[in-house]
DNA sequence: GTCTATATACAGATAGAC
DNA sequence: GTCTATCTGTATATAGAC
């Protein structure tokens, strides 16, 4: 409904991509602000603290998850397989968002790490109805945990040892047959 | 062969703590100093800057690695049990040392993004035997690297929701199904 | 709404006493 | 081999002008 100023946006969108691209350090709010093209006291006006800033992005995690669990739910190849290829990093902005967060998770913001453990639970309630049983289920889930590190892992867009193209194809074959009812 | 000195140890233990426990931004030299029980200088002395401190865990990674890969592939059950059983954080040595230096590699530190990845690169070879093809293999890395994730991804000792006992046996079973020759 | 200037704290690192 | 004292840069945050 109300849409955020652009100027707001533009900020935590740097702050985003400072946490995704050089890590949780690189991430002060100098250098968001610098990114963005405002000055300190500018982004001071639109987040008053850093918690703010934090705030800010699991604001937009919780908006673009809602899309996501829709679209999974409503994909033609099937849930799986939809879920499994939006865990390969595809630079959509879930991910960063996800990315983002899992930095800050991995520094003790609590806030961060309940943003990300709800999601997770989203995509479980998701994914059972696909699975024959729990186990199946954890198996999916970790398959999607170990696409994400490999690629949280890594900074500086260096690509982790992700499957792409056929080899995920064929992944998402073994994942699905091992796993459906 | 060279025994190295206690009080470099006990540094570098708690280096590794602080990393782990409270995330990169909280493992600074003085807190390393102060948890360890010496002073900043006496740190200095074993360590002359930070960038020592993290060679010093990445020393300490690849000892600890060629044990892993030894244990691994001599395991009475079978390398792949015995692997993704050592993918859940029981607090072995390794575990730490890894889960420190992941917190490293994803605040843009090469030195220790190499290292893992060396480290996965021993992993997928000990596992390749096991594996029917290619694709096998990737799933039980994946697999691996998920619950090396949620392990990773909380701090302050909040345990993920990984899997254990007769929940870790049947998802062993599984993996194994789906992925042995 | 956006800016500059500044206060306070803490980071990594150096110098040199013991 | 371990300590204290100190230098320099940078982080978060406040105050207040425009």
């Amino acid at each position: 409904m109300s849409r955020p100023p652009r100027a707001r946006e533009s900020v935590l969108d740097a702050f985003e991509a400072l946490l995704v691209e050089d890590g949780e350090r690189a991430a002060t709010m100098d250098a968001a602000a610098r990114r963005a093209g405002v000055s300190k006291g500018g982004l001071l006006y639109h987040f008053g603290s850093k918690e703010a800033l934090v705030e800010g992005l699991i604001e937009r995690l919780r908006v673009l998850s809602l899309e996501d669990i829709e679209q999974i739910r409503s994909a033609p190849d099937g849930p799986v397989a939809a879920f499994m290829r939006t865990s390969i990093m595809t630079g959509t902005a879930l991910d960063r968002t996800i990315i983002a967060l899992s930095r800050l998770a991995q520094n003790g913001h609590p806030a961060a790490s309940d943003a990300l453990r709800d999601l997770r639970l989203l995509w479980e309630d998701a994914m059972r109805s696909e699975a024959k049983d729990e186990t199946a289920l954890q198996l999916i889930m970790l398959v999607s945990d170990g696409l994400y590190f490999n690629n949280a892992l890594t900074v500086g867009g260096v690509p982790g040892p992700v499957p792409t193209g056929a080899d995920l194809d064929a992944l998402i074959a073994l994942v699905r047959d091992a796993t459906s009812r």
